[in-house]
Formats: structure tokens, C-alpha cells, sequence
DNA sequence: TTTAAAAAAGGACATATGTCCTTTTTTTGT
DNA sequence: ACAAAAAAAGGACATATGTCCTTTTTTAAA
């Protein structure tokens, strides 16, 4: 991780993502901008947070570690988005790894700083109880979806979220297989056995696969197998 | 559901809860008091919520459920606690389906007075985000913990949790089966299935089952079998 | 108490998924 | 272009879990 010493940089940064807006100056003019490499971690299971992330530009993986080894992915996060709300308040310790997918910028904002800010700040607060709520939400429909759906069903609704977001554009939606191994995680299965899904929907004419990427070739037979569900 | 016109009981409950020193005067003194009757909904799936209900008394049942038919318990709260805090800000429709388990009273804000509230209510919105994240935390929690474990070690932690509270008041512990069918939904899985993990428990030694009703045996060995990992 | 009705437990079989290892394909250095 | 290394795909088998139905146990009415 590097900090990067630009008042400047950080005041842009900033007022670019709305920040100026929920925070007071005091605490934007005492951000520290930071930048962390690809698989860098801004935090570990069970770390005691001294203040809040919020990332700027980049992309961050979320995942819970278990004891015994295995591993679920919570989530991939764009800007603008927090890591630390939940801890910050409770002092609870980390639950969830956090890690950079490739470089990232993090404005950081220090626990004694956000303390006092979170007296009088109903800006900030207002914040906070969205980004929660949504948090809250997101991870509940996920919650079930995993519990309550077996893996294919599951794979077919990622697949929709992946290209119900690229704004019609019906384009060729291709998954490098290297994010395969990462969507198995995703989905809480074996790398193993979502290929065997892969296989599956690949005989079935609902997607192809070439030189280890996969194109969508059947939109509607997606659709009924997600079910309606969504990854949001 | 059931309207009790006493403006005293509101008062008091409130105070006794604590709520007066988190809502203004102007909110407790206009909040409703309601009684739920057994297995009475507070919320369906897609309603829009004109309010927040806070338990006071009872018991709520807080379940998901899905377009196949299949749901999930997410969890049951005792008082206090918030239902619609999720809902409140971004007008989501609701999500989960919540019914008062045996008889339950409920203070009511409306919509409107909260939005007003919560413009300028710091210790409303510390209130908000304090459980929040608390419901990210424990959903964070059993979500990884359903994902990622078979129903055994999840039967286990679940039979942990459950005397883990009774302040270290080895009694035998029992569970009068009809309860089996909510556990079973609780872990995301069939009666029959948590049927079997029952017989193997019992054929271990573990517990016991006398008239359908369960007693655990052997407290260390269900120790090892939960991982450390607990519903909360 | 005896018996019918209700509830709980269990059997049988199918599907979903995991683990470990082998084969095939792709990539990379020369 | 070719061989070795790396990555991806697939085979075989074991376990976890679901569904449907039957048997056993419990409860309740006569």
C-alpha cells in the first residue's frame, strides 16, 4: 500500500465523488488517499479497524473465511462504495477479507475523525443506513438464492446479472475462464462442479464455449432457468 | 391486528425500552400500539411499508421466501428490535415476510414523521445504523455458514446457539419436534433430511429423543462438530 | 382402554455436489 | 513450428440432500 501525499488529489477526488456533500471539510481535508495492488489486502479476517475505506476508483473482492479453509465471495464492489461501516461503530473485529482486483484508489478516513464526525453529521449517517441498507439487501437475496437453489440455477442467474447491466447492448457476453474458478467461488461450489453446469448448458445450446471463454447464446433459456432471480 | 388506544402504555413502553432517550417526544408520543395475534403478518413479500414496527414484546418470525415456492427463516428477534428500517429510506418493497410468533405488541411509526425525524435525529440514525449492522453481521454470519457447511455441522451450531444464551444453565436442553420443522426451514433444509442428521446424532450419543422432544447428551462432542462457528 | 386420526420417523431411490486424479487443451519459451 | 509447462476440462466415485411414500408412534375421541 502507498499513501499518496496530494491534498489536492484527495480534495478532487473527493468533490468528484460527491463526498463534499456528506462529509464535513474537516474530515475530506484529513482523508488519506491511498493506493493498494492488485491482491492487495485492506484488510484481514479479524483485524481491529482504525477507520473507513471508501473506495474511489478500482474494483475490491469481498470474502468470508471460514475455519475450515473454505471461502465464500460476498461480493465485487465499484466506486463509490465503503468498507468499515459495520466495524467502525461496533469495534467489531473484521469478518470479512477485503482485497484489491488490481490497483485501487481508497480515500481512508480515521476511526477518532468519523467518531466525532458521526455526532452531528445527518448527512453522513443518512449515508451510512443506505449503504447498509443496501448491503443488507443485496447480501439477503444472495443469501437465499445460494440456500435455496442448486448450482445451475444459481450460474444462470449470475450470468443474466452479467449482461442485464450492459444496457441492452445484446453484444456476445464472454467470460474468461480464469473468472470461472472466481464464479465458482462466487456461487459457493466447486470449480469442479460448475463446470460439469458449463458442460450442461453448453449441450444444450444455451451458451458455447471457445479457447476457454463462454458466449451466451440463448438469452431466454437463461432466463427461465434464473427463474427471475437475480444477483440484484 | 389490533389497535390499543392507550397513550399512558405507548408512553411507558416507550420509556421502558429506552426509546425516549432515541426518539423525540413528537415521534413517541404519536406512535401506535399494536397487537399481533399468533402467525398474524406484519409484512407479505412486495408490500411498500408506510412505517417502522418496533418490538416491544413477543416474538417475530422473519422469513424469505421465494418465487419456487421454498423459503428461508432468516431469523426470529425478541424485543427490541426494528422491522422496516430496510425498507424505510429507499421505499424497497419488502423482502422478507415477518408474523408474530404467539401473541405480540408492536409500536408503530408512521412513514412521514420518521422521514421528518430523521432529518436532524443523530441518535435515531446511530440507533438505525447500530442495527443495521448488526443484521449484516449475524446474516453475514449464517450465510456463509449455510453455504459452506453440510446441514450436520449446522444442526450443531444451531443446537450450540440454543443454550449457548441459557447463561451456562446446563439443563437439559429439549426442542418439542414441531419446532424440527422450523429448524429444518431455519438451516435451509428438508424434515427428512434433518431427520436423519438427528437419528445420527442420536445413534452417536449426542442427544436423545424421548416423545419427540430432544435432550443433548454430550455437550463437547456437538462443540466439535459446530467448529466454533455459531448462529451468532 | 381401544381404536381412529394425526404426527413423527424412517425406507428407497434420485439428484446435487465434492474430491481426487487423469486427459486434453492452451500457452510459452526456444 | 515443437516441446515442455501451465491451465482447463473431464472421469470416477463418494457423500450430501431432496422427494415421495410407508411404517411407527403419539394423540385424541369414544
Amino acid at each position: 500500500m502507498q499513501t499518496i501525499n496530494d491534498r489536492e488529489a484527495v480534495r478532487a477526488l473527493a468533490v468528484k465523488n460527491g463526498l463534499d456533500g456528506i462529509f464535513s471539510p474537516l474530515v475530506t481535508h484529513r482523508m488519506e488517499l491511498r493506493r493498494y495492488a492488485d491482491e492487495e489486502k485492506l484488510c484481514l479476517v479479524g483485524d481491529q479497524l482504525d477507520g473507513m475505506f471508501i473506495l474511489v476508483e478500482g474494483k475490491l473482492k469481498i470474502q468470508t473465511l471460514l475455519p475450515n479453509g473454505k471461502s465464500m465471495l460476498v461480493r465485487f464492489t465499484n466506486p463509490i462504495s465503503v468498507i468499515g461501516d459495520v466495524e467502525l461503530l461496533h469495534r467489531f473485529p473484521v469478518k470479512n477479507q477485503v482485497e484489491s482486483v488490481g490497483e485501487s484508489l481508497i480515500l481512508f478516513a480515521g476511526r477518532r475523525l468519523l467518531l466525532r464526525e458521526l455526532e452531528e453529521n445527518t448527512a453522513l449517517l443518512r449515508f451510512l443506513v443506505g449503504e447498509l441498507s443496501h448491503k443488507l439487501h443485496t447480501l439477503g437475496q444472495a443469501s437465499a438464492l445460494n440456500l435455496l437453489y442448486p448450482v445451475e440455477n444459481r450460474f444462470a442467474s449470475y450470468l443474466m446479472s452479467l449482461f442485464a447491466d450492459k444496457n441492452g447492448d445484446r453484444r456476445v457476453e464472454e467470460i474468461r475462464t480464469s473468472s470461472l474458478i472466481e464464479t465458482a467461488e462466487l456461487l459457493g461450489t466447486s470449480y469442479r462442479h460448475l463446470n460439469r453446469i458449463v458442460r450442461r448448458f453448453i449441450d444444450e445450446g444455451i451458451i458455447a464455449r471457445n479457447r476457454g471463454r463462454l458466449s451466451v447464446l440463448d438469452e431466454s433459456k437463461l432466463a427461465e432457468l434464473a427463474n427471475g432471480n437475480l444477483y440484484e
